[in-house]
RNA sequence: GCCGGGGUGGCGAAAUCGGUAGACGCACGAGACUUAAAAUCUUGUGGGGGAAACCCCAUGCGGGUUCGAUCCCCGCCCCCGGCACCA
């Protein structure tokens, strides 16, 4: 090292490293190696737009994280790929008129380019793209293995369809009503649609949230999706076959009646229980009408199933038609009249409820547009308990029973297990739980997806493709366009789908329909370890060392939709004994989103950052370091152009610092201090993903480092250097190598803390009086309480404030000294 | 409506088993170097008052507990995300 200073040149700097790297295969996992950490993160969608600032926000977070815990001595896989099927690729090939599979090979060479620059220390031998049949066969495989245990199953049901995307949409791709993906008001078809029993798992997949270590805001969002609710199933006899409103003296239990079964979370309203109602679609409406009413409820029924879903889920006026029948209050004894009506959704308890307009809103607002009658029977602390009621009244926290005869006067929680209990001695009620999680539907009537393996035989009906036969490949097709027909582009080519039964051997049909993109995703980390295997999805050898994943990282954007379905087939493979663990994310955590002037980024608002321009004009390692800096990893933050000068600047001074450095002294006694307090911030913040504040640490540091004329020794700056290293790989490597190392940064331990070096003899103690810090003084570390007081007396600055004689004399040790007057 | 997360300088943000509020960075001001500018270095910077020493106010709003509250409790307001005619 010469007078002249190096200059930092990252382009250079970057492009020798990516090539060494890749010569010395630094970035190539030993399988085999010790304490294996698996470190995941979401595999992006390659769009033609390619990378985003945000993917790589993301991915410079787990990457930081996972060179942290190599360099603590774990091996640690960081595998990455490309989820590449679906309706985004399919649609944006569509509007430029290219062939997805032209059209993704170079979307992913130009993702590959892009996070290869990023500096990600990924093992791209591991690599799955989700549209390779060699990937694809064991999604395939994964439904077959549903299939086998019941799991999958097909029904005509009424789906979400989406007249712009021309496809079936499930529950979660429908926000109020829309579709997500385009906005579009979504519509109810009747379509033959597969699905998978992932409802038979809700109570397994709540329940496993209780100690998973996953972000608090993830596991809320998927309670509220599973959206468990504890109640009772309350039965409601209905004498049958009267056009009159039965006699209620005559006895019910004589005629034929119909049981009608409701669901309730409020039991313990029974009483005031005015009338029933059904969904439209009830299989009990028909048997329970009366003659009188039944053109009037043919017609609603028409109209309610005809009705999109839209209309019925955003107009919340109350609409409902009377059955002419009447049913049994089995706790007040009373007959009361059954209604239907669109606001009780047949899809969810029993398609039927007890209507309670004087506790429940919508009971309310119905009861009051048809005149029925509001009763009360819950009253709060002090309140007249027939006060009429001008709107639901619904604190269920301090309301008391009233007018429910033996119960008067029992709380809401009482009341409800006491009428449970007494209605269920005579079989009338029944506790249960209910979960507002539907069954997932997996086919597609589209054509950029794996075709689902089963095959419709004239003699033998439904075969599964073996699994020898794997994969059923997706054919080219020159017109992929979706149309109306709810029939799937591969319904065209009848070379395609005509194929030989398995069992039989004569012709036979092919299904059709592809499989939902969350089935690619919903797996895929079990495939990266066992990549080189062509023989099985996963090698249970490797799947045994390397899962469940250790860490993972992503968007909240997938807390419900991936995640969920994640959780989902693992457990369901690790019910068929082909797994050991039944959760596959040890520790899940989200991390925020990167907006721009206030918005988040888009075409339409022009706020669009490319990773490419920043990296040409700052490097790599500063705009991965300036990502972590601008917020919280785990709350996102806001990129402006002006700042990223900051973090520039301080890995300049980083390589002004290893460029002067020398090695013929001792080190400085307050840097070594300082070094040692950064050494632990650092390696107490990655961990956490408090990056923005381990990079602050690190900054401190290098204000101290630099602080008068005096050059830096060795032993102040490798260190940091090997701080440096997670979050700028480049220069990191090149200032290691320029210090003299031969071998990787990434190869050397993380510096060890050192308590003593740490520890300070003196401190500025903070002196209060009555309560208000007055100032400090300068005292020895482990001082008593006296000492510290007359230390502070001694000081006329605070000595002042102290008027009197001290009433009380706060000492907390090493932290402060209050004098009470 | 229910469930999460959040509200701190001009800006991005630190600090929560209760203990000097505003670390670090941006921006801005002053100075050094320079013919000059850039870069770099030094230094200042929450608001108000004061010549100054200093004083007062301040973590969304209003109360409370405490020697001491950004942190805990009660009652509100606002922002972001999830769920939503789910009984």
């Amino acid at each position: 090292m010469a007078d002249e200073i190096p200059v930092y040149d990252p382009a250079a700097v970057e492009q020798k490293w990516r090539t060494r790297w890749h010569e010395r295969g630094t970035n190539s996992v030993d399988l085999a190696g010790p304490r294996p950490y698996y470190a995941l993160m979401m595999f992006p969608y390659p769009s033609a737009e390619g990378l985003h600032v945000g993917n790589l926000f993301a991915f410079t977070g787990n990457d930081i994280f996972a060179r942290f815990q190599r360099m603590q001595g774990h091996t640690v896989f960081e595998p990455l790929g490309y989820d590449a099927f679906g309706i985004h690729s399919e649609n944006y090939a569509l509007k430029m008129g290219v062939h997805p599979t032209e059209l993704i090979p170079r979307n992913i060479a130009n993702f590959r380019r892009q996070l290869e620059r990023g500096g990600l220390m990924v093992d791209w031998r591991h690599s799955v793209d989700t549209t390779d049949p060699a990937y694809y066969k064991w999604t395939q495989w994964v439904f077959l293995q549903l299939l086998r245990r019941g799991l999958a199953y097909k029904k005509k049901a009424a789906v979400n369809w989406c007249p712009t995307d021309k496809t079936v949409l499930a529950n979660e791709q429908v926000i109020a009503g829309a579709c997500e993906r385009c906005g579009t008001p979504v519509e109810q078809r009747t379509l033959e649609q597969w699905f998978f029993r992932i409802s038979e798992y809700a109570p397994r997949l709540l329940e496993n949230l209780s100690w998973i270590d996953w972000s608090e805001t993830t596991k809320a969002a998927q309670r509220n999706w599973i959206g468990r609710s504890e109640g009772a199933e309350i039965v409601f006899l209905a004498p049958l076959g009267g056009d009159r409103p039965p006699d209620p003296n005559e006895n019910a239990a004589v005629l034929d009646s119909a049981e009608i079964r409701v669901f309730t979370t409020r039991p313990d309203t029974i009483f005031g229980a005015t009338y029933l109602v059904l969904a439209p679609e009830h299989p009990l409406v028909p048997a329970i009408t009366t003659t009188g009413q039944r053109p009037a409820v043919s017609a609603y029924r028409a109209r309610s199933t005809k009705q999109d879903l839209v209309t019925r889920r955003v107009s919340r006026e109350k609409t409902g038609v009377f059955t002419g029948a009447y049913a049994l209050n089995p706790a007040s004894n009373t007959l009361i009249p059954i209604w239907i009506a669109d606001y009780v959704l047949m899809e969810y308890g029993t398609g039927a409820i007890m209507a309670v307009p004087g506790h429940d809103e919508r009971d309310f607002e119905f009861a009051t547009a048809f005149g029925l009658p509001i009763v009360r029977v819950v009253a709060g602390d002090g309140e007249e308990a027939h006060s009429p009621l001008a709107v639901p009244f619904t604190d269920n926290e301090n309301g008391r029973l009233v007018s429910s005869g033996e119960f008067d006067g029992l709380s809401v929680r009482d009341g409800s297990q006491r009428i449970v209990a007494k209605l269920a001695a005579r079989g009338a009620a029944t506790v249960v739980v209910n979960y507002r999680l539907y069954d997932w539907c997996i086919s597609r009537q589209r054509y950029w997806g794996p075709p689902i393996p089963v095959v419709y035989c004239d003699l033998c009906g439904m075969v599964a493709v073996p699994e020898a036969d794997l994969p059923v490949r997706l054919p080219y097709l020159e017109n992929f366009k979706p149309d109306d027909s709810g029939v799937s582009p591969l319904a065209r080519d009848e070379s395609w789908y005509i194929a030989p039964c398995p069992e039989c051997g004569k012709p036979a049909r092919r299904e059709t329909d592809v499989s939902d993109t969350f089935l690619d995703s919903a797996w895929y980390f079990l495939r990266y370890p066992s990549t080189d295997r062509d023989d099985v999805a996963f090698d249970p050898a490797l799947t045994k060392t390397w899962l469940p994943v250790d860490s993972y990282i992503g968007g909240n954007e997938h807390a419900v939709l991936h995640l969920l379905y994640s959780r989902f087939i693992t457990m369901v493979l690790h019910d068929a004994g082909m797994l050991d663990f039944e959760e596959p994310f040890q520790r899940f955590r989200a991390h925020g989103h990167i907006i721009r002037d206030g918005a988040k980024m888009s075409k339409t608002h022009g706020n669009v950052v490319n990773p490419d321009v920043y990296m040409d004009q700052w490097g790599a390692d500063t705009l991965r370091a300036y990502l972590m800096f601008l917020g919280p990893y785990q709350e996102g933050g806001d990129f402006r152009d002006q700042s990223i000068s900051g973090v520039r600047r301080f890995l300049d001074r980083v390589w002004s610092s290893v460029a002067q450095m020398r090695d013929d002294g001792e080190p400085q006694e307050e840097v070594t201090r300082k070094l040692q307090q950064t050494i632990r911030k650092v390696g107490e913040d990655i961990p956490r993903l408090s990056f923005n504040t381990a990079i602050a640490a690190m900054m401190e540091y290098v204000n101290v480092l630099r602080r008068g004329e005096r050059t830096p020794q060795r032993a102040e700056v490798e260190p940091l250097v090997q701080l440096i290293a997670p979050f700028a790989p480049h220069v990191a490597e090149e200032l290691w190598e320029r210090m003299g190392h031969v071998a990787s940064v990434f190869d050397s331990s993380w510096p060890a803390f050192d308590a003593r070096l740490a520890a300070e003899d003196t401190m500025d103690l903070p002196v209060q009086v009555r309560g208000k810090t007055r100032g400090t003084v300068r005292v020895p570390r482990d001082i008593a309480q006296a000492d510290a007081y007359a230390a502070a007396m001694a000081t006329p600055a605070i000595a002042k404030f102290v008027t009197g004689e001290p009433t009380k004399i706060v000492f907390v040790p090493g932290r402060l000294l209050n004098i009470v007057l």
